[in-house]
DNA sequence: GCCGTTTTCGGCCCGACTGTTTTCAGTCG
């Protein structure tokens, strides 16, 4: 028996499939079965295999019968007869023709039947040599219009990590500003605000009183190579760095439509319009319309309260169950910011954070947490000026001294304690037992076999003073891969000591899939920045993102509990 | 191919841009 295919693979299957019948003439709807299907499997937080065990696959939503059973012959064979059959008649490759803008299915048959066009390449090779004008079907100028999209695209695929994608977005929004006065609201949409790990291209939503002006202001901002689209309220730009942006302007009362709309998830705009048509409504970005009334708002609130649903928050909208949920006023409360007490990862000077104990005290007071527990690393990792039990007796003298300065807001100490190769700690317990709380972080040796990385992890979550552990994958999302750690048991293991895991802000090391998976194992979730200095207290943005992402709510939060209860609820200080 | 507190059959989101199609198909977000 050959290996089990992952989730990925098989909705890569399932895509595949349906690309090639809608090439192949098949009708939309079926087509789009396929492709919704791959959607809903991509977004599990469970293994095909398990589900299919459980007899639940039909459960998915977009996943009956036709599609339980090509699943169940995918995980068992790794094949599907209907891929086979259709390959034999247009091969895999002719798949890639629609990753080229302008090229969708029609296009891709035309090009693949008439021009005998195969793959990407052989259509580089025609658009070189001239072959594409003899193409019948094709004319001059679609055939000129091709050629010149081949030369400036961008690689096929190439989906930005968020925190690039979300500076990239930003800093084209500042640009925006200084080219152009007239911007009411503006605010970058799409799957960046969803907070998915990865983004495909740029969307800024804005409001205005003269989205005209406004579009062409964006579409000369010296940042732009190439203007791809240009309409009334409306621009698609491929920017000097490659990737695609769009921008779209309404007046400021459709702000709300807007916004909803183009923040998505398309499957979650689809599933809405859905249910607003069965109120008697058609859903656009420009509000509700019935006849010839159209109904807009202002705010996504009030957009949600037309449709009688609980408000949901932007990264919950991935067409996951919570429509339905917020219909019947059940949508669970997730976490956000304003339900953060305190921040309980974060560096100073004191190891190699660039501001002070009181600086980042203050920083936190204008961010109205009510405590911050400073982490700063321990003398272990030699990199970063590491504290001993003699330089944490020195910070504690001076923490004490902030706090008579910031009550009633206080700072806590803490450390961020190296785990050693053999799973032991940088510091001793009595060290240890004199702080308020204690993060442990596996930072070096990830790669050196997933035995010993996964019991270095566990000794760790398994020490009666270890409290939290940090970033448990080791990953930082765009730069580097996770370590070599056996997650599911290291939740197991947590959960069962009652040591918190960490979504971690500045890393976002622990993905969404990684957080559902610690909620179902039971495990208390601590939320932090893990700042370097007063600005990176921003960075819990990206941890409180993919919380919602994961749907999790305050209770299961460590530092959402107000200081008193938070210091109680950690095991060091519960009796034994 | 999926789906159903109006449907187990007959629907399946919406609007805009592009091109050469004088009324719309194809593509995209």
């Amino acid at each position: 028996m050959s290996v089990q295919m992952t989730n990925a693979e098989i909705a890569n299957q399932l895509r595949n499939l349906g690309a090639l019948l809608e090439i192949g003439g098949e009708p939309g709807f079926r087509t789009a079965a396929y492709r919704k299907a791959a959607e809903q499997i991509e977004a599990l937080a469970e293994s095909l295999s398990e589900i299919r065990a459980k007899g639940e696959l039909e459960n998915i939503p977009g996943v009956g019968k036709a599609i339980s059973e090509k699943i169940g012959s995918l995980l068992d064979t790794g094949h599907m007869k209907a891929l086979d059959e259709i390959t034999e008649k247009i091969p895999l490759s002719v798949i890639e023709l629609l990753s080229v803008p302008d090229v969708g299915p029609k296009r891709a048959a035309l090009l693949f039947e008439s021009g005998g066009i195969t793959s990407l390449v052989a259509l580089r090779e025609a658009a070189t040599s001239g072959a594409l004008a003899n193409i019948p079907g094709l004319t001059e100028k679609a055939a000129a219009k091709l050629t010149a999209t081949l030369a400036t695209m961008a690689e096929p695929d190439t989906r930005m990590p968020l925190p690039m994608a979300r500076r990239l977005g930003l800093d084209l929004i500042q640009h925006l500003r200084a080219a152009y006065s007239g911007i009411e609201k503006i605010e970058l949409g799409g799957s960046v605000r969803r907070f998915k790990e990865t983004v495909g291209d740029l969307d800024i939503v804005s409001s205005g009183k003269d989205p005209n002006a406004m579009v062409a202001a964006f579409s000369t901002l010296p940042l732009v190579a190439r203007v791809e689209m240009l309409g009334e309220n409306r621009c698609r730009v491929q920017m000097q760095s490659g990737q695609s942006a769009d921008l779209r302007v309404v007046p400021g009362e459709q702000w709300g439509s807007l916004l909803h709309h183009f923040t998505g998830s398309r499957l979650h705009n689809m599933k809405l319009r859905e249910r607003s048509l069965d109120l008697g409504w058609s859903m656009s970005e420009y509000g509700f319309r019935k006849g010839e009334e159209l109904v807009s708002f202002s705010t996504e609130e009030e957009l949600f309260a037309f449709l009688g649903m609980d408000f949901i928050p932007p990264p919950m909208r991935e067409e996951a169950g919570e429509i339905e949920l917020a219909a019947k006023h059940q949508l669970p409360k997730v976490v956000g910011i304003d339900g953060l007490r305190g921040d309980l990862h974060m560096h100073s000077t004191w190891s190699d954070g660039v501001n002070s104990t009181e600086e980042m005290a203050r920083a936190a007071i204008a961010r109205c947490y009510e405590y911050i527990c400073l982490t700063d690393h321990s003398r272990g990792l030699g990199i970063a000026n590491g504290l001993d039990a003699e330089r944490l007796m020195q910070q504690r003298v001076e923490i004490d001294h902030v706090n008579t300065l910031v009550a009633p807001f206080r700072v806590l100490q803490g450390v961020e304690v190296e785990v050693m190769n053999d799973g032991s700690l940088d510091l001793a317990d009595d060290v240890l037992a004199k702080l308020d709380l204690v993060i442990a972080s596996v930072h070096s040796g990830t790669r050196r076999g997933k035995e010993s990385t996964t019991m270095r992890a566990i000794k760790a979550v398994q020490h009666p003073l270890v409290d939290i552990l940090a970033h448990p994958t080791g990953r930082i999302l765009g730069s580097r891969g996770p370590g070599d750690f056996d997650i599911p048991a290291i939740l197991e293991a947590a959960a069962a000591a009652g040591t918190a895991v960490e979504i971690n802000g500045s890393r976002v090391d622990l993905s969404d899939f990684n957080t559902k998976a610690a909620l179902a194992a039971g495990c208390t979730i601590e939320i932090g920045s893990d700042a370097h200095s007063t600005e990176g207290l921003n960075e819990i943005d990206y941890a409180i993102g993919t919380a919602q992402r994961a749907w999790v709510t305050p209770d299961r939060v460590l530092n959402a509990l107000p200081l008193e209860k938070m210091l109680a609820s950690l095991k060091r200080n519960r009796p034994s």
